[in-house]
RNA sequence: CGCGGGAUAGAGCAGUCUGGUAGCUCGUUGGGCUCAUAACCCAAAGGUCAUAGGUUCAAAUCCUUUUCCCGCAA
């Protein structure tokens, strides 16, 4: 059972070395602009000829799933909370895997939150599914360094065949029941919130870390934003500049490499950018076909 | 049929209102200058103006069709 991009390295690991009888995710989006989307995973499932149930609410519709008499239920960002009636009827019970090094960063948004608050490692935990938000107990964890480089689509693509690694690694034991499990240390835990619309903003009253994070944190999918002029301009992706600044959003030059933008303590360089209406490109791109002169105008929020 | 923006050279854009030779900035290629260069100078290549139809002597431009892309709202 999973939803997003990040679970299909998963599913694809169990689909070539298991007998997978069942997809569960979440239910298309009807009306986007006109069109109806569905997620990555079904459409791996669809691709694969494999069925796929799509339930509204699964506190309702769990039933529809035990018909498939499962051994073992596997969950990976699936995106509602499992009725205990589900989790404990399979023989093997339920297993989850989760992008972070639990306890910290239970919930949903665990590689963003990781990203944006500058952690440099990260990881992903096997855990068994238990009632609660990622409480159950741990079954194996396996860490991966956070790179300056990296953003939220590049991390979360290492960590999904990270966590597809890690589940070839403990089904065996699973299934001999040679495997041991340890509960989570209930002092340390924190929580990834889910990213909302006020998370996306950036505050260049912050440091310029803090801001570097975040955009890395959030992209490519939603993106962090900026205002200027009225308008949302997203970007994608900046470093730290080694000049001191601290006229917090005033962009103090402009040239090939990149927007620069002042934070509280250092320069901001942009380099990755979406104006309104338009798809993201590289700066130097966008400088090319925009006429209007960048430096002095403010970022404000 | 949720609201809005868009499709013009490899990239980013102007031109559309007011129909009349296809433009700009970059990139690419060739040449020049230089101890040298990502700098500068010169030149060249590269577009069926998304699709289909209509109006017109003439359509990137005006009218209608279809497709695709993007932002917002959910």
């Amino acid at each position: 059972m999973g939803t997003p991009e990040f679970a299909v390295a998963i599913l694809d690991v169990l689909v070539k070395n298991t007998n997978v009888v069942l997809v569960v995710t979440q239910p298309d989006k009807i009306g986007n602009r006109g069109k109806i989307s569905c997620c990555e995973v079904k459409k791996y499932a669809v691709d694969k000829k494999i069925e796929v149930f799509q339930p509204v609410r699964i506190k309702e519709e769990y039933q529809e799933i035990l018909k498939y008499k499962p051994d073992i239920i596997v969950t990976c960002a699936y995106g509602q909370i499992l009725p205990k009636e589900l989790i404990f009827a399979p023989f093997y019970k339920t297993i989850n895997v989760h992008g972070s090094i639990l306890p910290k960063y239970r919930g949903g948004a665990p590689i963003q939150r990781a990203i944006i608050n500058g952690d440099d490692v990260t990881g992903i935990t096997i855990m068994k599914t238990d009632t609660g938000m990622d409480n159950g107990d741990i079954l194996y964890q396996e860490k991966i360094d956070i790179l300056d480089s990296d953003t939220y689509d590049s991390l979360a693509s290492k960590m999904s065949i990270l966590g597809a690694k890690c589940l070839i690694k403990v089904l065996p034991s699973i299934f001999d029941s040679s495997i041991e499990s340890r509960k989570q240390d209930s002092s340390f835990v924190t929580f990834a919130n889910i990213i909302k619309k006020e998370d996306e903003i950036i505050d260049f009253n912050l440091t310029a870390k803090e801001v570097v994070n975040k955009i890395r944190g959030l992209s490519s999918n939603p993106g962090a934003y900026a205002m200027l002029d009225n308008e949302r301009v997203k970007i994608y992706f900046a470093r730290i500049g080694d000049v001191t600044s601290n006229r917090c959003g005033e962009i103090i030059r402009v040239g090939k490499e990149g927007i620069v933008v002042a934070a509280c303590d250092r320069e901001v360089i942009i380099t990755d950018i979406g104006m309104p209406n338009k798809k993201r490109m590289s700066v130097l791109d966008m400088l090319n076909g925009y006429k209007k002169d960048l430096v002095g105008k403010v970022f404000n929020l």
